[in-house]
DNA sequence: AGGCGCTTGTGAAGACGTGCACAAATCGCG
DNA sequence: CGCGATTTGTGCACGTCTTCACAAGCGCCT
């Protein structure tokens, strides 16, 4: 781990600086860096270049270099950036410094896995809650955590500062467990359930859904397939568009 | 049945069967509706409007109907969405009209959830072949599906149409895995693995990190945290990043 | 000390995505 | 049959993100 040098203290105003307001698209891609970096500094490497960082975080030179830009960083010209100041300051801006704590709601199929994970405890995180609605499920021990009854959620957040939940249940309670979430105070939430969670303002949500994510290759895979399979091959399952409804019978328009 | 349609409006131009070419941003978005649209039908609602749909899927109807247009779909005016027809539309251009079939390599921690999941199964996808390089794995039996060595991915994809990959394995290890389907001519592919993968043009990878999602909600936790604990500081953002190291002397001014 | 090659940081331009606001189209009703 | 209520489809303006291209800065070598 790298010993970050923590700024409170050192001021006499204020000790909590502000955070630059950094662009989405960029804070979306601190991470990546961040994890390149990390391997980068296992290999050896004590400083890179943006050329570099970029190859190994897989975008370009050009994007990489504005988006440290914007957290103030410094590179040197000629040489480029220090490894090890640069995963200090990402970490230091994606709140990294300290150890988060995450609970999860939902120790089904999907969340039985996230509470083995251990690419969460390696990258900041730490589990500090299993929690789910089933009591059939209630004592069982996964990975070292006894799972507890999600109606416990407000001991839990008092024993522990959580600061982020994760609802891995099924998509009709996922609702509910958001509101609980909220309820005891946590403001960040990691959706795993395939549903839109509504939650007042302040509190941010981020979706994960598995099967969307397929979809969207399937799309390209089905437009990669009409590009190739194209000419003159009237029979193609893609030239009939499901149109065997009571379609409204505006589509005389037929081509050719 | 060759009827094919016209996106509306202006221009009677290439009668080509192949897909409209739909911006990202509302290819990522289709799944979305149709999920929600999927709901609409179970609750039994025949027809839909952009407000109602929109609602549904957590998106403003502007922005729906946009997306809506874009694939030359029929609302009609003063009524709104057939939900059954908008569901075989999106369907058929997300290639849905297939159950396409996904070979899941790597049955850790993560992949064998993925192997249960069973919102693969009932939103078009169909789990065909498990594989893992680990040895003592091959021959164990989840969900049904007997574990195969990865070096049997040529003979997988000779029995079955492997439309899509899922590479669910350490991340050193994903390289060569994506590498293999390439090789037996997968053209999609979506990454559990933290790691950067380098394929030929014409494949495409997504990724899905959770420990970057859980990063990004970090990063906006603290940056809550920073705002609260001081209303009224907006100046010196970057003066306390952990840049105690041989920094330009710029980390003196600590306002106030 | 001076010059040279390398790399950063950034202005500007272009591509892309979003949201407003309104005309056009459709339905239901009197 | 026409009118008003409703809702779609879209032109347009705006904001965000990406990419290029290059001046400024830095270290090294001679």
């Amino acid at each position: 781990m790298s010993q970050h040098r923590h700024p409170g203290a050192s001021g006499s105003a204020g000790a909590v600086p502000a955070l630059p307001d950094l662009p989405e698209a960029t804070v979306a891609r601190l991470p990546e860096y961040l994890r390149a970096l990390h391997h980068l500094a296992e290999i050896g490497h004590e400083t890179v270049s943006s050329e570099g960082l970029a190859g190994a975080a897989g975008v370009n030179s050009a994007k990489l270099r504005k988006d440290l830009s914007h957290l103030g960083s410094y590179g040197t010209r000629g040489v480029g950036y220090d490894v090890g100041l640069l995963v200090d300051q990402i970490e230091f801006v994606l709140g990294l410094t300290q150890r988060r704590a995450v609970a999860l709601v939902g120790v089904g199929n999907l969340g039985h896995a996230l509470a083995g994970y251990d690419g969460f405890a390696s990258r900041g995180f730490r589990i500090a809650a299993l929690l789910d609605a089933d009591r059939a499920r209630v004592g069982e021990i996964i990975n070292g955590l006894v799972v507890r009854h999600v109606d416990d959620l407000a001991d839990v957040a008092a024993e522990e500062q959580i600061s982020i939940g994760v609802i891995a249940t099924p998509a009709p309670a996922a609702q509910a467990v958001a509101d609980q979430l909220v309820a005891v105070g946590v403001t960040s939430i990691l959706n795993f359930a395939p549903c839109v969670l509504s939650v007042p303002e302040g509190v941010d949500v981020r979706k994960v859904d598995l099967a969307i994510e397929l979809q969207i290759l399937s799309f390209h895979e089905h437009r990669k397939a009409s590009l190739t399979a194209l000419p003159a091959t009237g029979g193609s399952a893609l030239t009939a568009l499901p149109g065997g409804l009571p379609a409204p019978d505006t589509q005389e328009a037929i081509g050719t």
